[in-house]
RNA sequence: GCGGUUGUGGUGAAGUUGGUCAACACACUGGAUUGUGGCUCCAGCAUUCGUGGGUUCGAGUCCCAUCAAUCGCCCCA
């Protein structure tokens, strides 16, 4: 029988975990610059965590993974977010500790989608949470954050779309606004949308199917219910933005799919042709009722999260690659009748903080040495059986091919001249 | 959840209107060369064509189902 990883699931093999590790080990040192300290959160939850009252995206109502384990319901994150709010209030961070709390989380993610290009049924997000104070500069500061991550992986073809949903008050008045002029029009608009008009009218925005309706494009817009207060928060958010030299183009159909979201949304994608349906790259915003549902205080967050998956195939997309070095810097090879002596020159040298890989298969000297070629060794240490009755080893520069003959004392002196 | 395309060894692939042995190249293993990486030459490497059924005297080639990948819709990171 053989078997194979579940649809929408796949294997990083070796050849790929240096490429990740040097990805998340950036991330971490971003965070470390921003200040941002790590969370781990369980990947699964109580399912209520996720599925909230009047949620109506698509990941919450028709793509989660829930299990039942007697009269408990759990499911596997969707998403990061809802699990750091969860901890955030379980363990009273909002007493006691300074605000806002900076927090950052990496793992797998799981949603039963029928995958493609940039998207797979478990992947990987990485993604910040800032709790606890609303300031339209920290927005400003988590997007270059984000920024900063994407440019590190070498990827230049993004732009970054940003919009404003408002406070409750405009974001209220603009949605009985959207209600009373698409009400008319129902039978013009798709089959989703007629759910959305009651459950949740700004989607209608940035429905695909109804893109080119020119009844959207005559809906009010947001912009003209926005009150005082939210477009002075926008233009703060802005302002910010342009202070840390980031550009940004204002989309007002940005709405984003998670129903969470109060005045600051953003989307930064691909702008690759080649980056298929799924070319957002990170993606979030601003939300001022999750914490008070969780049992916490009204309170607000700011966050964002990247699919390292897309981040990782956008970055080699652009000709980036790691600089992580999986090579041995020494081959031990054995010629004759030698022992264990090879293995325990290997096992010296990786004292000293040199990687060693040594033969232990009893290959021929050709193979063994095609071998070393193969795992890039940088220099080759050949014990052979006659020089090793007089207590020496030949110690051979892999580079010019240079060879000498050397006492065994000497070995790790010379080879680390040879290494440099 | 819906629609399109694809599925032959480790990899890239050829397989004509269904008709013995499943090309070729690369990679890999061994040898020519019993103590030195290249080159060259020789040999080995798919009881089998994603999987399971069916049609047929005969199926990698046709039909059905199923699994997976991929693209689009939807959704989203």
């Amino acid at each position: 029988m053989s078997y194979q990883t579940p649809r929408g699931t796949y294997d990083i093999l070796p050849e790929q975990t240096p490429a990740w590790q040097e990805m998340e080990e950036m991330i971490r040192e971003v965070c470390r610059l921003y200040r941002y300290t790590e969370i781990r959160t369980p990947v699964f939850e109580d399912t209520r965590v996720f599925k909230r009252e009047n949620d109506s995206s698509d990941m919450v109502n028709k793509e989660m993974y829930t299990f039942e384990t007697g009269h408990d319901s759990y499911t596997l994150r969707p998403e990061g977010t809802a699990g750091v709010i969860r901890a955030f209030d379980q363990h009273k961070f909002y007493g006691g500790r300074e605000l806002p709390m900076r927090l950052y989380y990496m793992g797998p993610m799981f949603r039963h989608e029928r995958p493609q290009k940039g998207r797979q049924r478990q992947f990987t997000q990485f993604g910040i949470e800032n709790i606890g104070v609303s300031s339209p500069e920290i927005d400003a500061e988590a997007i270059a954050l984000g920024c900063s991550i994407v440019k590190r992986m070498g990827i230049s073809s993004v732009k970054v779309c940003i919009n404003t949903l408002g406070d409750d008050a405009s974001r209220d008045a603009y949605r009985k606004a959207l209600k009373e002029y698409f009400t008319p029009h129902i039978d013009e608009l798709c089959g989703d949308c007629h759910r959305r008009l009651e459950q949740n009218p700004l989607r209608i925005l940035d429905c695909k199917a109804d893109a080119d309706n020119p009844i959207l494009a005559g809906a009010p817009s947001l912009r003209d219910y926005l009150n005082e207060e939210s477009r002075e928060y926008f233009r703060r958010v802005l302002e910010a933005l342009d202070a840390l030299g980031i550009a940004y183009e204002i989309d007002d159909r940005l709405v984003r799919g998670l129903d969470y979201y109060t005045h600051t949304v953003f989307e930064v994608k691909s702008t690759r042709p080649d980056s298929g349906a799924q070319a957002t790259v990170f993606a979030g915003g601003r939300y001022d009722h999750l914490v008070e549902y969780f049992g916490g205080p009204k309170m607000s967050g700011m966050g964002f999260a990247i699919g390292l998956e897309r981040l990782l195939s956008l970055a080699e997309e652009e000709g980036w690659t790691p600089k992580n070095s999986e090579k041995a810097q020494v081959y031990v090879i054995s010629l004759g009748e030698v022992g264990s002596v090879p293995l325990k020159i290997a096992e010296t040298l990786r004292k000293e903080g040199i990687a060693a890989e040594v033969n232990l298969v009893g290959r021929s000297l050709k193979a063994q040495f095609k071998s070393a070629e193969r795992n890039g060794a940088e220099v080759i240490v050949i014990v052979g059986e006659s020089e090793l009755k007089e207590g020496k080893v030949n110690i051979k520069n892999s580079r010019d091919g240079q060879q000498f003959t050397v006492a065994l004392e000497e070995l790790i002196t010379k080879t680390k001249e040879m290494l440099g």
